[in-house]
DNA sequence: GCGCGGAACGTAAACGTTTTCACAGGAGCT
DNA sequence: AGCTCCTGTGAAAACGTTTACGTTCCGCGC
């Protein structure tokens, strides 16, 4: 069938063990015989059996992202993240996305084993009994953007409370006052930090009892009907601050169709940036979120993780940062401003 | 350290082959025995080490997918078709994306031999004799979208002559009769396809000496330059069609900006669908390309290769559809029409 | 009672590597 | 010269499975 060690070695001259030290590099073989055997290997095509390798290393170069079915640019951004980082070590991605519910994601979750070196797991059903339930002990395991608070297992957040304070700060700072909060799926975690950035960075501008809190579900369409209900309130909010973009854009609509002028009458600002943001009119303030560096970040940590010895202190659970994007929609001249 | 299927054969009295076979569900043990291995496997935590069943069985239960750098809606969908698709199957999927070049994409193809049962392959690098080099006989693979045309090879497209085709006919029949064409870059396989299902379809009605393409790159910035270079032409055009969404949006800043209106003035269409194109104004027509069936296609045609006895007849190289998305931007109705 | 077949189970080989250990030979030392 | 110590190499064990092949035992028909 294929070309095995044997064959190279048979070829060459030597044993199998010359043929495996040659072409991993290890000392104890000279350099002619080595130059020989890469050449003979060369020659027939050889490529190792990565199962048989892994067999005897313990290391497969291989680890498993576990993803939920997120929307598209959020996902491919983050896969895209991870991948480039992992290649430039050398290893390979395993993933499984878009598990409906945590069943399925356990069975995903317990194929992975034997098979990934590490784990990348970013699931809406990874609470913290599922994992203890699934997760070998021994196998490292990166969480992201978990709201798992476990000292057990390294986790990896987005920066939603930074950025929402931020922003919230900057439309202070522009003189608005009166601030309304979209608010997402309250199950959402990220959601819950968005709001607690909001709620906090009014309060220190001792405007807590201003604060406003809109329900909302991410879609465009709530949105929308966010917009109308401020319209509606009295006395109206000079700004409207949705925790992601899709309802922001829905809540310019609604505005617009009120004849209501934005900025000029209410500013509006949105969280994540969607390449779309910069489209709508007039052009949408947000929070962007660095994806890739969180996959990226995610990755080099397991990686520590990896190649960590047992005794090695654990690391503090660590924050990506988000960026401050203004454009025309709050008011504010067009800049972006990044935050650690 | 991790429990091995000899631990499970000490608890449960028995020999690693009878572990092996009732976890397997084979023949030749009775059910009661079979249930005590399985609650000993369960109660152990007992998860077969892939690498060993794999090293023996010839089988990895792995499809790889070799991709390009793609831009976000499209990658995303894509592996979530295959993803999809493969899990369906208990399959699981192994991904290398955005590799520069040539050499970092044979280095990562290499390195899936013996990792993975079969190869989704999407790359500009992918020519035939890279795939004569690096690709070894015995995997199955399955080319996505790709221009090369050998005999050799499974392949599944596009149909993005089928989509410029109708779009132009579309156009047509809204009676445009002089319609521009903005092309992208000219290495790219599928724009070329799209260009030359625009050329038929004004062939087909007569006015092939009216087709005229101008110059792009899939930017958003190079689409507005062809709509200002659209918008001195003598006569001017009666509508435009841009071979992706990106440049028909810079397009319609450009028609807005000098004031001409948009459709009644000239119409405008695009390609592919981006979540973007019904947020623009007006919204705008244009070509969706349903990409999470492509990969859900390609993944179910390389299984059926993986399970094919060797002398089965090749499947003719196959072709996956597109939609028309009508909206305001061309002047016709709302509608969304299939095409196979 | 004896032979025979089949079911249940165990033993061991095999998969393709890496790695430990042993061995040979030569260099360097006393 | 004899000893030790390296250095290059090969033989063989080990990794955790699956599976071909034995072995045992039981029940059946004669």
């Amino acid at each position: 069938m294929s070309v095995t060690i044997k064959d190279v070695a048979r070829m060459a001259n030597v044993s199998v063990a010359s043929v495996s030290r040659a072409l991993n590099g290890h000392s104890g073989v000279t350099a002619e015989t080595q130059k020989r055997i890469r050449e003979v290997a060369a020659r027939l095509r050889y490529v190792p059996h990565n199962a048989a390798r892994s067999l005897i290393t313990r290391r497969t170069q291989t680890i498993g992202a576990l993803l939920p079915d997120l929307h598209g640019a959020f996902f491919s951004e983050l896969i895209r993240g991870i991948d480039l980082a992992a290649r430039a070590r050398g290893l390979y991605l395993l993933v499984s996305s878009s598990h409906g519910d945590a069943t399925e994601a356990a069975i995903a979750l317990r194929a992975m084993q034997g098979r990934v070196d590490g784990l990348l797991v970013m699931s809406p059903h990874a609470d913290e009994a599922f994992l203890d339930e699934n997760l070998p002990l021994v196998l490292p395991t990166v969480l992201i953007n978990s709201h798992v608070r476990s000292e057990r297992h390294a986790a990896l957040d987005l920066d939603d409370f930074g950025g929402a304070y931020a922003m919230t700060e900057h439309l202070l700072s522009l003189g608005r006052k009166r601030i309304a909060f979209i608010n997402g799926p309250e199950v959402n975690h990220d959601v819950q930090e968005r709001c607690r950035g909001y709620r906090e960075a009014m309060a220190k501008a001792g405007l807590a009892d201003r604060a406003v809190v809109l329900p909302g579900d991410f879609t465009e369409e709530s949105g929308y009907h966010a917009g109308k209900q401020a319209l509606a309130m009295v006395p109206r909010p000079d700004a409207i601050f949705a925790a992601n973009d899709m309802m922001a854009i829905g809540c310019l609509s609604a505005l617009s169709e009120a004849q209501v002028r934005t900025p000029a009458d209410i500013a509006v600002a949105g969280f994540d940036d969607i390449p779309m943001a910069r489209y709508v009119s007039p052009p949408l303030s947000t929070v962007r979120v660095r994806i890739a560096e969180l996959g990226e970040s995610a990755l080099e940590r397991l990686v520590r993780m990896i190649e960590a010895p047992d005794d090695a202190p654990p690391e503090p659970r660590t924050v990506v940062g988000t960026e401050l994007v203004v454009r025309a929609s709050c008011g504010g001249s067009d800049t972006v401003r990044r935050r650690a």
